[in-house]
DNA sequence: TTGAAAGCGCTAACAC
DNA sequence: GTGTTAGCGCTTTCAA
């Protein structure tokens, strides 16, 4: 483990000639720089980065906070990866758990790191964690599931928009008696993508009655229980919509079991467009969520407000980009005018 | 952002005896501790934990290397980073994505970062890795698909007796007309999981015909065309192994689509027992393979090898831990016997 | 029990 | 174009 003395020792200049040949920020003497450069790669020098964030007050470092491992953030986290090293970073992943004292000691964690941002999704006490930040001048954005707070950059899909596209579809497709299996209702964007689907659906004056109404987590288990509760009312609606895709896998498969026909006997769409939509028979029609492309906007966000703060001047008020979602038929949905 | 020197300055007291606090090494006078801590508390003063690894070589960093995102690796990833929070430290997560020159960037960075282990999954070249490590007394552990080199401490499930397992079953339960869809055999674990279940097969007398014999990526779709192909044979097996339970569900759903009944006219075993496993109907019979206690195995070594490192009199031959799977029944597969 | 001083490895003024 | 100096925030001798 060599340092930037012995690099500057080794090829007669000083550290802070190796410093500027590292860093190509000064002119350097072409014969000076080769003779360094030379050394460098003999000795294999790499600059400790510790030092280099002590000195610059830049961890080379972005976070990242997801509220679980589901496919969704596994998804997340592999173009968060890709992103920070394009920008040259590391990418820290922290998962709270559901503990708000983790989440405190996680963000907490990663300020001392000195992070150059920070990317969450849904964290519990948004509040306390919008105080945590107040006067850190990290760049934050909320992502995916954002939080309640308005004075954080973010980057979401558009759920109003996503449910509004299924209702529609249904409506487009002759189905009045639909039902839905929505996400828990105390997250935002399972309430979005509830009122966009509910709203569009009144408007043509449908209405899903409750018991047609099924709130539960975003999992497998929560599609198999909506259909089997749905199996024994023994009014089948024509068409469901899962809010989230492992769910719409639950209800295929439990109807599946029960001898019930997708989707000639009922057709259900599901939501996100995640691998799982692929694997079912028949395939789920569903909603995209590209999330490549919202990891892509959260790490422009942060690049912009990266140059903000070299230059304060250019503060803004925090930016809230919405991306747009996209239907994908498949095979799980069918008209009734058909 | 306040330094040691501020709470020190505000305490009336100096920073060694803030540090001293802080660490709580070394004695200090009762009264004194409580008015520091108080202005600690007051402050929210965090240390810098870049200033705090330039002195102490130790970066409170473990970093994760992982060739992609499957569900396998997400679940790693999760345990990984409770595991590393346990011990108070961040998880740096990587992704070569098979770029080797990505590979070697992303652990030089590690290592630049003083980290203080790194854990990683089947890196491309191994023998350029174990290179770059050479010298460095940086704790490492392979995880799941171990490289090649065994110079390293390694976490790795059983994958001989995960393919003896489940030819066993297959000859108890009086299978005698098997086929098996392998993961990519360049890739050790999915050789040692052929190679435990050929074996085993074969010491009854049962051989594997070629025809009979698939290769190809660990994905969902490597398996639908596997069960294409064999669908177009027309001799189709009573039994068959997928290698990983993606593959499995694939067979699954191509069966169903043909109307082969499954586990009736043809059995079907995955592996690795991962979310999908209980999606698809009927649900795969698998083997399970202990994520979280790989995981925990491998931030023991770690914890190990950190300790040796104080003491280098305790240097040992690296560790080679194999972690035993287990099966798991369910209704993807039954006995000919029954 | 506490403080002063030195230094971890690096970079950025400031001289020359 | 290059070297010298100082200091980022912290911990750790060493003295007192």
């Amino acid at each position: 483990v060599i340092s930037i003395r012995e690099v500057a020792k080794r090829s007669g200049v000083s550290p802070s000639t190796v410093s500027r040949v590292l860093s190509g920020s000064a002119r350097v003497d072409d014969s000076t720089r080769k003779r360094v450069e030379d050394v460098i790669r003999e000795t294999g020098y790499r600059p400790n980065i510790n030092a280099q964030s002590l000195r610059s007050r830049s961890g080379q470092l972005v976070g990242l906070v997801v509220p679980d491992t589901h496919e969704t953030f596994a998804t997340l986290i592999h173009y968060a990866e890709a992103e920070a090293y394009r920008m040259g970073h590391a990418l820290i992943v922290g998962n709270p758990q559901g503990d708000p004292e983790k989440e405190r000691h996680l963000i907490a964690d990663l300020l001392s790191r000195n992070v150059d941002a920070i990317i969450f999704s849904r964290v519990s006490d948004a509040s306390h964690v919008a105080d945590t930040f107040r006067g850190r001048r990290v760049p934050i954005v909320a992502i995916d599931r954002g939080i309640e707070t308005e004075d954080v950059p973010s980057v979401q899909l558009n759920n109003v928009a996503a449910g509004r596209m299924v209702a529609e579809l249904f409506l487009k497709g002759g189905h009045s008696d639909v039902a839905v299996v929505m996400g828990p209702q105390n997250i935002r964007l399972a309430r979005e993508r509830t009122q966009g689907f509910l709203e569009t659906l009144a408007a043509e004056g449908i209405r899903v009655p409750a018991h047609h109404r099924f709130e539960g987590p975003f999992e497998f288990q929560a599609g198999v229980e909506a259909a089997q509760r749905l199996l024994r009312q023994d009014d089948l609606p024509t068409a469901i919509w899962a809010q989230c895709d492992p769910v719409g896998a639950g209800l295929i498969r439990e109807f599946h079991a029960a001898g019930v026909r997708v989707p000639e006997e009922v057709s259900i769409v599901g939501m996100d467009d995640t691998a799982i939509a692929l694997m079912v028979y028949p395939r789920l029609t569903t909603v995209h969520q590209p999330l490549d492309e919202i990891c892509r906007r959260a790490f422009g966000l942060i690049r912009t407000q990266i140059e903000a703060d070299h230059d304060p001047a250019e503060s803004h008020d925090p930016v809230h980009l919405r991306i747009e979602p996209s239907l994908i038929m498949r095979e799980s949905y069918r008209d009734l005018t058909e």
